[in-house]
DNA sequence: GGTGTTGTTCATTTTTGATTGAACAAACCT
DNA sequence: AGGTTTGTTCAATCAAAAATGAACAACACC
């Protein structure tokens, strides 16, 4: 039933196998990988802090996308890294707030094409008011900019409520 | 500067360039491709309704694209066609309201997906109610899960109120 | 020092998704 | 009817993104 079919080594618990299923596409409609919705889903559900090779005998992915994935995810915020007494091994539990690995979509995906889209629409509009023809059309072609600009001032206004609603 | 560097037959318009270099990173943010960027680009700033190949040899896409882009404009309600008399073509016009393509993405990408998470979260519950060791370790995951449900049902309450904002 | 273990990096491979273009259908005209 | 234009579909190609695994570095222990 579930899409967590692999030949790894060691099997997945019927929950375990459950949160990866939840945890994937949640990271992949925020446009993350599907290898991260694996490592976190297994973490989110696991009691305690696990070492990167009992990770990767669960789920049966490479060393480099663990590793990979281990350290996106610490620099989200999303997983924590810990040193246990008499082992070597960094041993990573998820984080509960989800909602680190939501931000990472708002302040780095999102914001930032905001950004560049606001310099866009000026430059736009410069555009507009240099040309000199003043037909019916080019006041058409402004007044749509204009609703474009306010739209966006909009949505980008919008955005830090949604990041704070979601966290906490 | 623009990154609109192709080789078809007819120029664009500074103007034309501007928008479709900002409507393609902002169709990309909510996964849909780089084509129905250029298309609504070039759309949104042309005053008069375009046919297909007037839009084809300014954007040099192919035809199959362009059929494809604009057929799904048209399902989000983001491009309208007009037949004009003495024309055999069909003529494509922007709707101004860019929150059609926005709503796409929260109402076909968000929305299924959190429905589909719904009910994980209720396998999961189940699963660790009738584990029969309740140790100290399951009361834990438990609480995980509780919060996570919370959180899940957070997101989907402020998904409306963020289509509603974005809309008019 | 030498050996085994742990973790990272990055060039190659694999997978996924987008684009192309040729074949086809439909509409119009003479 | 035949010929032309307009638009769609879909298998093949191409491009972008992710996963792999081998090479390497860092550390621990003997």
């Amino acid at each position: 039933m579930g899409t967590t079919t692999n030949e790894s080594a060691i099997e997945l618990t019927r929950l375990e196998e459950e949160s990866i299923d939840y945890f994937v596409p949640f990271v992949q409609m925020f446009g993350l990988p599907k290898s991260i919705g694996q490592i976190y889903g297994l973490l989110f559900v696991s009691p305690e802090a696990l070492p990167m090779n009992s990770i990767q005998a669960r789920l049966g992915i490479s060393k480099g996308s663990l590793s990979q994935g281990l350290s996106l995810l610490k620099d989200l915020g999303a997983v924590t890294s810990h040193s246990l007494e008499g082992d070597r091994r960094e041993h990573y539990r998820a984080d509960l707030q989800v909602s680190r690995i939501t931000n990472h979509f708002f302040e780095n995906r999102l914001e930032p094409r905001l950004q560049n889209g606001k310099g866009r629409l000026s430059v736009m509009m410069g555009l507009i008011d240099e040309s000199l023809t003043d037909t019916e059309d080019s006041t058409e072609v402004r007044t749509r900019i204009v609703a474009l600009q306010k739209w966006h001032k909009r949505g980008g206004s919008i955005i830090p409520m949604i990041v704070r609603w979601l966290k906490r």
